[in-house]
This record gives structure tokens, C-alpha cells and sequence, in this order.
DNA sequence: AAGTGGTCTAGACCACTGC
DNA sequence: CAGTGGTCTAGACCACTTC
């Protein structure tokens, strides 16, 4: 978000906090509903206009989803409008067809000098990693390893992931109580080695977009470090520059 | 009763609309104040409030900057902070250093097909052609090739490119009136042919980020298409997902 | 009809800037 | 000090959803 003085900070803004730590607290639940802005203004003490504005900025922020008529919600990644929120991958020709997550590996280890970096954790911590690939239409697109700190999933197995039905941040949201709320991509172009070259069935040294990707839940913590690696023959990495 | 029109807008989204007919007549100039809320709220005869909230969403949208005590003025490229609004390359290590733009050629030429869809325009229109460097730390990094429309850009030459000190946007918000408001680019992974090889020092075949951009000015009218290759060696594409 | 968010207004006051 | 944007309030009314 903007940057608060030190000295001072709006009413909103205090209320805005207080929904935030009711987010973290695990009182609101990804998908439902919010008290109304008449409640959450006599709960909190301040004018309708007051929590309307400290409304505005969660969803702008993505973290609320407001539905005229019916109330403000929780923004979860089980609503399918999030599903490409963080998949910024294309087709070349257009044609929109949803991806298929197959995954190969999962295994547990112990956080090397970038793990515990990248997700604020100390060395040696354990830490689990899913090998995974990503279909477009049958193809193998993307693959995808994924570092997770051991400590919060716990109970995370390969049957779990082939289990589930839908995105992998819908199943961290539903069966780990873990929100992802915003993400920070790295990207690179790089040469597939051999092992990648035939998982994806392309030539050793095909070019191929390296996209390392840290994402944080509320508090800015970090809970999840990947490196996909995309073959980019018939997809394209799409970004909206504003 | 009677069906919804599509085309219902609130009083300050119309507002908004009047105050962007005067951005693109050119009545508000970049870097200059616009009038104050009182002012405008008078003009249009509305509340403040709702002057407000126009001027909200155009702040949102990167048109207006509001700057408290002072104004609210115009957005510009001249703006040493709108530098890395566009350009999305940071190096590894952290160190910011600002790019140096070397323009090599310029030329005159026909639209193509893929051209004139890009730009808007009819094939065969006339367009301009730039080929530029983009160097950090006195290395070659980025080549870019940018294709503008001949009718905007009449008088554009390579002595005009070199003789400007800044941004190339800022060149064209100040010499063509053509304020940059949004792009879109799509991201892939290509292999460095013969020539861009040698420009940016690199073997032939090494895998190169290829970033295509078109940019949109006032009314979404496409005014720039771009392909640039991007040596990731010691730099890296970042994108903030939120 | 009742409840939700969305708009619009008017007025008071606060924080920041520049003269 | 006057002028700017920024906050906060209270109330009226509109648009959408649900019963």
C-alpha cells in the first residue's frame, strides 16, 4: 500500500487495520461474507463513509470483493474469476482453454541457503518441494518447482495434490487456511537442460522463460518460493502495463 | 419494468469523461496543475465530493498525480519517477543504475500486415521504424526496435533521438503531445539470431527474453508497437502480481 | 418490502504548501 | 495567512439482490 507518515494516520486507515487483523484472526473465512458497512460502523465507532473508504482500499488491495446488493465478501482463490490472477500465461492463437496441473513429486527436505532466504525461514528448516506440470490442451507447457516451508504444510503428499479438483492456491486456502494475496515474479530467459528438455519434449538448449515467482500471505510473509520454467512456442506471458 | 440500459453511469464517471476530453484536447498540459476541486466542482456544477471521486480514478489510473497543499497536476513522463513505469528491468545484484538510450537507426517505411494491426493503421500506411540500445553500466542489454505511425511522429529522425537527454517517452510527450498511458506486453523466450547476437555481445542461440509492446495513448489509441530482446544474463524482467 | 452496496450532497475540520 | 488536497460526518436517495 501507500506510505503512511510516522506521525499520523487516518481513521480509515486504523479501521482498515482492525479488518485486517479480523482477516488474520481467521474470523472472516475466504468466500463469506462481511458484516455490513452499518455494522462494521457501529462496531467500530466511526460513520458508514469512514469504513466505506477503508472497504475501498482491501479491495483494491484484492483482499475483499464488494457485490452490489448482496454484501462485501472475502476474496478467495476457489472463485474461479482468480484463477488467472496469477498465471499470466496466454495462448499464442487466442483460444482460451484452462490448464491441467499434473503433479509428479513431492518430497520433504531442508531449507538450503535461497530456500530459507527466499521464505524467511532459518536454514536446515524443513521444508517441502512439489515437482509439477502444468497442460494446455494435453501439452506439457510449464513446469513448475515449488518450495514450501515444512512447518505450515504439514500433511502435504502427492495424493493430496492428485486428489484435489482445481487450483493449488485453492487447495492451500481450503486445506491450510493459507491466503496468498499478492506475488512477485522474477523473469528470465534461460536453456532448458536435459531432464526439463524431456518432460516439456523439446530439444536440450530450447530457449525457455524462467519465471521465479515468491509469494507472500497476510503480513507480508513470505510461504511459498517457485521457478517455473514456460515453453513459450504456442503461450505467451502476458502483462498489462499501467 | 423496463430493462436496464447497459449504459447507465454514475454523475462523476460523466464528470471523469469531461475532465478526459479536456486532457486529450490538450486544455491540461503534463506537468501542469488542473484546477482546483472547488474550481471544477463549479465548472461542472457538482459537489466537490463528486469532483473527487472523478479525480480519484483518473489519480488511480496514472493520468493525475495529487499532491496535497499544492494540486493536482497532470501526469508526465518528464517525472524522474515515471522512468521505471515501463521498463521493468532490474539488475541481479540490486544496484540501480539508470540506462543509457543509444539510438542506431531510424528509417521511414510501409506498414505490413502485422504493423498496421498492431498500430491501428492501413498497410501501407507510412510508418517510422527506430532500432535503439539500451545500456546499464556502459553494457548493452536490451535492442529494441520500435515502430511508430509516420503521420504522428512527422519529423522524427535519428539526429532528434540523439540529441535528446531522457526517456523516450518523454521525448514524445514533449516534442509530439502524445502523453504513453498503458501498455500491454507479451513475454517469450527466443534463441539471440546472428545479429542481435553481436550487438549484444552474446554467442548466437542464447536464450533471450522477447518482450513485444504496444502502447496506448488517450481514447486507447494504440501509438507504439515495440519488440525488445532483453539479455537476462544480469538482469531480470520483475512483475509484481497483486 | 427489506437489506445490501453505490452515489451525491453539504459542511466542518485537518494537514500540507507557499507567500 | 490563504489556498490546496485529505478526512470525517450525516442524511437522502439510487441500484441491485433476495424474500
Amino acid at each position: 500500500m501507500s506510505q503512511d507518515s510516522p506521525t499520523y494516520s487516518p481513521l480509515y486507515r486504523q479501521i482498515k487495520g482492525l479488518m485486517l487483523q479480523a482477516l488474520e484472526a481467521g474470523e472472516w473465512r475466504p468466500g463469506q461474507v462481511i458484516p455490513s458497512e452499518q455494522e462494521l460502523a457501529a462496531r467500530f465507532n466511526v460513520s458508514q463513509g469512514t469504513v466505506r473508504k477503508a472497504i475501498d482500499e482491501m479491495a483494491a488491495d484484492n483482499l475483499l470483493v464488494r457485490k452490489q446488493g448482496k454484501g462485501t465478501f472475502v476474496a478467495s482463490h476457489n472463485d474461479p474469476r482468480a484463477l488467472f490472477r496469477f498465471l499470466r500465461l496466454v495462448p499464442l492463437d487466442g483460444e482460451i482453454s484452462h490448464p491441467e496441473s499434473v503433479p509428479l513429486e513431492c518430497w520433504r527436505a531442508r531449507a538450503g541457503q535461497e530456500a530459507s532466504r527466499m521464505l524467511g525461514i532459518k536454514p536446515g528448516d524443513p521444508i517441502i518441494i512439489v515437482r509439477r506440470l502444468l497442460k494446455f490442451a494435453q501439452k506439457p507447457v510449464v513446469i513448475d518447482e515449488i518450495y514450501l516451508p515444512g512447518e505450515i504444510f504439514q500433511g502435504l503428499t502427492l495424493e493430496v495434490l492428485q486428489g484435489w479438483q482445481g487450483s493449488i492456491y485453492s487447495l492451500f486456502e481450503t486445506r491450510f487456511g493459507l491466503r496468498m494475496i499478492r506475488a512477485q515474479e522474477s523473469i528470465r530467459a534461460v536453456a532448458a537442460d536435459r531432464g526439463t528438455a524431456e518432460v516439456l519434449r523439446v530439444p536440450e538448449g530450447k530457449p525457455l522463460l524462467s519465471v521465479e515467482r515468491v509469494t507472500y500471505t497476510y503480513g507480508d510473509k513470505p510461504v511459498e518460493w517457485r521457478r517455473g520454467l514456460y515453453l513459450t512456442d504456442e503461450h505467451f506471458y502476458l502483462n498489462e502495463l499501467s
